[in-house]
DNA sequence: TTTTGAGTTGTTCGA
DNA sequence: GTCGAACAACTCAAA
């Protein structure tokens, strides 16, 4: 029999956000589907996960609990007394790593330490990726409970929106285990082989967008791996490419590990130095940018992105984040907040590394000097403007020049265009080089101190 | 213990 | 337009 038990305050402050539910929602009802047409069923409960286990486990008779493990502070926490308990109520418990390809302890130094530079963690995780283990096929008949067991109707878990902001995500995504084999299908056949260049494109669906698949353990990184190598056999021409995915699951593997050794940094920056960091709180900034009004457009286009479909490309989460925190000078945990409820990939691990690297307080040594462009990126990698005329309409009349900087553009070209900056579209927040100079300096305030005086 | 090479994804400036 | 250098110095990881 399998159990699902929502237990949502026991996750703490990091709770799932409302599109994190939204998905949730749609793939356990999946899920159920699945199950019951192999003949079993999901039994669905809610509260305390230790109390509710025991309950089930005493209505049925069960002497043995598996799971697979989950990594986020809280939830070990949560599941290591979890455990404690049912093996004192006499029950086996087992549970297991489907969610990685490695345990993060199981990755060390040297040393015997945490990696805390990415390149090096990754090389000593390819030394060990030929010998992991294949993924197994799902049993083809799941045996139903011997008796009936008192459950929840999906609906009632509430996780569904009370109005419908979730028309977008529903055209976006097909959450379960079916819509999960079907895109990673699909990307090895379509995307996979010019991925080294295409993943940084945010004008075409050249990413594989598995990532609320793996977080909601709807497909494996070892399957990803797996179907990978069998596409491989087909065009040898993409080594390049699928080493570059494989490595982008390296990241996700990195950031567990990140988590695992430092768990603080869900809330503190890893680099103590950035505690004295000025930023500058506002509102009005803050909320400007949540909303895709900032006027710089690919900032504007990854956030409506954000809001419409639940998810960013990931070259305009860079880019959204170095402006955010950089330009505009607001703490990160701002904006790993706004990503943590708009985010249906929203991953504890996954959002801590992003934005303390972008911000310049996490694990890689990222350069001070590391301030995104927004005019530079969005001419880069959305050449023909697509990107932003599908997510700006009031500005996509500009011609092109002026699309990526539409400040710039004279009173006629915005006449003609039908656009008045100000009322259709928004000034820029601030001035791009004096931000970013501002920024600079701010760093500068909390560079290592020299020498200590004598 | 000391040394050495290197560090996801960038921007600007000047030749 | 293109290209290389500069942008600080530091920390990490391994030899």
């Amino acid at each position: 029999m399998a159990l699902y038990v929502h237990s949502p305050d026991e996750e703490g402050e990091w709770r799932p956000g409302a599109a994190s539910n939204w998905w949730l929602h749609r793939s356990l009802e999946q899920l159920a589907a699945a199950l019951h047409a192999k003949g079993g069923a999901l039994v669905i409960r809610c509260g305390p996960a230790t109390e509710q286990l025991l309950d089930v486990a005493r209505d049925t008779g069960a002497r043995q609990v598996f799971w697979n493990r989950l990594y986020d502070p809280a939830l070990v926490a949560r599941d290591t007394q979890l455990k404690a308990r049912l093996w004192e109520a006499g029950l086996t418990c087992e549970s297991f790593n489907s969610a990685l390809l490695f345990e993060p302890w199981e990755i060390r130094t040297g040393q015997g330490g945490p990696y805390r530079v990415f390149t090096p963690f990754w090389r000593a995780c390819q030394q060990q990726l030929d010998a992991l283990p294949a993924p197994q096929p799902a049993p083809d008949r799941i045996p139903a409970p011997s008796k009936a067991v008192a459950g929840l109707g999906l609906a009632e878990l509430d996780l569904l929106p009370r109005i419908r902001w979730d028309r977008g995500l529903c055209a976006a995504w097909t959450p379960g285990e079916t819509g999960a084999l079907a895109r990673v299908e699909t990307f090895c056949d379509s995307a996979m082989d010019k991925y080294d260049e295409g993943r940084n494109r945010p004008d075409h669906a050249w990413s594989s967008r598995l990532s609320p698949h793996l977080h909601f353990g709807e497909l494996s990184p070892r399957q990803c791996l797996a179907t990978v190598h069998n596409a491989l056999a087909d065009h040898e021409g993409a080594r390049k490419s699928a080493e570059a995915f494989v490595r982008e699951l390296g990241w996700r593997e990195f950031a567990h590990h990140l988590l695992h050794h430092f768990p603080a940094t869900t809330n503190a920056p890893l680099d103590a130095r950035f505690e004295q960091f000025p930023w500058s709180p506002d509102d009005a900034l803050l909320r400007a940018w949540q909303r895709g009004r900032t006027g710089y457009p690919i900032v504007d286009a990854g956030m409506r992105e954000l809001w419409a479909t639940g998810w960013m490309h990931n070259r305009v989460r860079m880019v959204v984040a170095s402006l955010l925190t950089k330009n505009l000078r607001q703490h990160w945990l701002e904006g790993a907040r706004w990503f943590w409820d708009t985010l249906v990939d929203a991953s504890l691990a996954n959002n801590t590394l992003g934005w303390q690297w972008t911000a310049g307080c996490g694990a890689d040594a990222a350069p001070y000097f590391r301030i995104f462009n927004p005019v530079l990126q969005a001419e880069r990698y959305d050449p023909a403007r697509t990107y932003i005329r599908r997510w700006i309409p009031e500005i996509a009349r500009l011609p092109d020049g002026y699309v990526h900087r539409p400040w710039l553009a004279p009173a006629r070209v915005l006449a003609t265009a039908g656009v008045q900056l100000g009322r259709d579209y928004p000034q820029p927040l601030v001035d791009f080089p004096a931000s970013r100079n501002a920024a600079l300096s701010a760093y500068a305030t909390i560079k290592a101190p020299g020498p200590p005086a004598p």
